[in-house]
DNA sequence: AATGAATGAGGTTTCATTCAT
DNA sequence: GATGAATGAAACCTCATTCAT
């Protein structure tokens, strides 16, 4: 998300002021890749025309085949930035604090006011085997990364419970996502992270802490 | 719920003999919102093809439009009976092990192995305006039954947080139903109900059970 | 040929007259057949676009996928049709005389006025793998079959001179539709098949007549 | 013909040192021109994109607009060099043998082992009125030259038979260019020059020599 | 009531060409 | 002079829908 250069593209509109096209290649990219983000994780792919997304992203048509071959490669790549973005920021999770700061940033708005595209990009299917790949690896791993910190090795035997219970507690941030951009169901959708915050730790606690003794087996 | 049974939907089998054609008309329709409620629930709206669906079906294309005006027209018939099934049978869900029971209905597999599509098909829009106020209100009042349950009136004053509970309840349900379909993730989509009651009571306790007065920390 | 019902669809322009759509699948199947030969024989696949083919036809653009399932599908049910076309005659083709009748029949104007063209469709590639063999194989058959007549057995050994010889006589033939299809020069263009037969069985004989002791090997 | 030799057309070398950079402009041009004619020779005018011309002859796409204004310039430029190619060695042609020589030499292997593009690109039509009058006229010249040797004069009153022998014999040349480069039939693709001589030869022979003035029947 | 042929709008993609740098 | 970014037209194809039968 750093590599956003978010005081250039952080538009979204089809800026009717500039005639000036910018070619700038990368600019350009990035600015279809924003775009399709938006456009995929909102309405889904088949929904998404390839014209929307230009047409967001303020350039031509033909552009999305130069530079990302097809619509389906253009969602490829949209995923695979999700995958990076996803990937990264868990790294430093060490406690189920971490993990819930990670949660909260993924479902509630960021700071800049946008709502986090990632998880509910995950949730879109093109169809495509191989991007399909990349969507179940990504929410995998999530769900792993999840169980670790709660405790979880991969080598352990009989230690299925916790992942799935990490994947219902993945399946939770989830829902909210999508509820609160496709439903508009108050007072979800208008909820801060601080206000979803509380609830959302009470379940991980629930879900994933190992301290009441007994739950397990 | 009761029309999902098979023995009604027995197939489209000429049947020369018996002059009553009017049978067939209804038994048509049936078919058709069966196989379109499958295809919704698991492809989208946009990702189906009215030919898909007429081909599941068995029957003519343009019985579609005959039927129901339109693929819109289908795809709120849809929408209509899965608000009639989700509706019904809350009315007797008094007690939070009720709502556990429902849920634990919704998310898993039914008796007869088949999935539950009606929590996947609210979660998929057409655009269409009439058909996603269905989708809003059905799920709306989902949430809100559950809080009632918990203890919620509608004349509350600063029940709000409640109905965010309730709401996060669903989200969590509808996000496994989701995973479950179209992400293949394990263990979780090969869990049986009686896997998933364990967790989803904790998280639905955790969320909605008003018994501690000073529930919050 | 004789299966092309001559009377109904021997109309190359889009019928003015008669806004009766017709309704009849084979019809319509054929009409797109004969206006497909002629545009690809004439102009080539790349230079042919499927409007063009349709409007010569009368019929709707999305007939083509509907009846052929692409461009390429209809190019290759051409050039079975071609196939088939060039392999009856052919059958009872036993002396080099008849071998002749073959050829100016395929090169030089049928008793109806209409060019044969099934020679210059052989000459069109698509690039297609597929389409590309039934080309092949009918051009190699062809030239096969007249070296069959002129005393060629598949079992001789270096008898590959006869199979040169006709594979020449049958590029003459191909030569000669081209030149008369897309060039315009004359006299050839307008030469009857009389006026053709006198040189073009000189040739013939020259090649493959075995007649003058000494010329093989 | 001699610009076809590849000492002239050595590749694209930055040559950074000598500041004569007039020689890069006709360099890249005649790069062009010899990349375009192969790839309208074997594929012709329409399956051509300039893309793949510029990517054979490695040099910037848009050069093509700017050294012949567009696509179609392009062709008839490489037209004019092929109608200049087959203008000048026949001037000598007396003899029924210099012709032979020369369609052995258009039809067969260059000593460099290279195709002959000529006689292909004359059978290449881009549907512009002005380049089909330049591939007609080099046509007909070319059988008409043959035709002269044979003994015609453009006065003769009824000669027209000789100058139709002559583009059957041209026609001949023809085929056996257009199967051998696209029908990979053999033995004619893989023939060599000496191969196709003799059965050439007599053919040519046949149709053109006037020795017996009874030469009909 | 049901079928399947036909249609037109719109989707993705390709391609020759023009425009800044 | 040369490059590569950008454009718009047009190509092939899909799909919901309508029309005769």
């Amino acid at each position: 998300m750093s590599r956003d250069l978010p005081v250039i593209v952080d538009q979204h509109e089809p800026e009717a002021s500039t005639p000036v096209r910018s070619r700038d290649a990368t600019n350009t990219r990035e600015l279809l890749l924003q775009a399709a983000r938006r456009r995929f994780a909102y309405d889904g792919y088949a929904a998404t025309t390839v014209r929307d997304i230009a047409a967001d992203a303020g350039v031509n048509v033909a552009l999305i085949n130069r530079y990302f071959a097809s619509k389906e490669g253009l969602f490829e790549a949209c995923l695979a930035r999700a995958a990076e973005d996803l990937g990264s920021p868990d790294a430093g999770a060490v406690t189920l604090d971490d993990v819930l700061q990670v949660m909260i940033t993924q479902v509630a708005a960021l700071p800049n006011g946008e709502q986090p595209l990632q998880l509910l990009l995950l949730l879109r299917s093109s169809g495509d085997e191989r991007a399909d790949r990349i969507r179940r690896n990504t929410l995998q791993s999530f769900a792993e990364r999840m169980a670790e910190v709660a405790g979880w090795r991969a080598t352990d035997a009989g230690g299925e419970d916790l992942i799935l219970r990490a994947q219902i507690m993945l399946a939770t941030g989830l829902g909210i996502v999508l509820l609160r951009s496709s439903s508009g169901m108050e007072p979800l959708t208008s909820a801060t992270g601080q206000q979803l915050g509380t609830p959302l730790g009470e379940v991980l606690t629930t879900l994933l802490s190992s301290s009441p003794p007994g739950r397990r087996r």
